[in-house]
DNA sequence: CAGCCGATCCTT
DNA sequence: AGGATCGGCTGG
């Protein structure tokens, strides 16, 4: 069981607040750091994964966001208000976990790329078993998968984002925030 | 409709 | 260095 400042009561720490996620998503890929992803199986069983490591994708003109190649049946939740899930799969086998992130009709999400337990975003699908029945999935109303406003984390590395070098300029913004050891 | 390839990871 | 594995996007 994590142990907050001395907190052992996990119920302490409420959902993050919708308006938490309705920002742009390089503040939300920030403030995500240190903020604890709860996942509850199936089995009923809960686990916690503190966020360390996330990427910003922001709206059409960021030619590394999928939402570049605009609004299609794949990024119509990018376009939804923040505080829902976008996943996809890539590479035919890992789901991506996505938070969408800013206001309606702003298309942005921010990349879970790592947790306390694991790192890179395709390992971090595949612990928190994600499939395609999350997509669009409500933050602030599931029962299965929402984060919880635990302390952020304010000592971090800036970096460009993975696996983007095709998006021109976009390719060498720091919008990947990496949590310090 | 065919072909390509990705916000990846694991094994050789 | 290459394989797994597949849905979305592109071009004809």
């Amino acid at each position: 069981m994590p142990n907050f400042a001395g907190k052992t009561d996990m119920t302490a720490f409420p959902r993050l607040h919708p308006d938490f996620f309705r920002r742009d998503a390089v503040t939300v890929a920030r403030e995500l750091l240190g903020r604890t992803i709860v996942r509850r199986f199936e089995s009923g069983e809960e686990k916690r994964f503190v966020i360390v490591e996330t990427e910003a994708y922001l709206g059409e003109d960021d030619l590394a966001c999928h939402a570049s190649k605009g609004r299609t049946p794949r990024t119509e939740v990018m376009y939804h208000e923040g505080g829902k899930i976008y996943v996809y799969l890539i590479y035919g086998m890992y789901w991506m976990l996505n938070f969408v992130t800013g206001g309606d009709g702003h298309p942005q999400a921010v990349l879970i790329r790592g947790v306390d337990k694991v790192i890179g975003s395709g390992r971090v699908g595949r612990l928190l078993q994600l499939d395609k029945s999350f997509y669009g999935e409500d933050l602030c109303a599931s029962n299965r998968l929402w984060v919880e406003d635990t302390p952020v984390i304010t000592t971090f590395a800036t970096a460009p984002r993975v696996g983007v070098d095709y998006a021109k300029e976009w390719k060498d913004m720091e919008w990947r925030f990496i949590a310090n050891d």
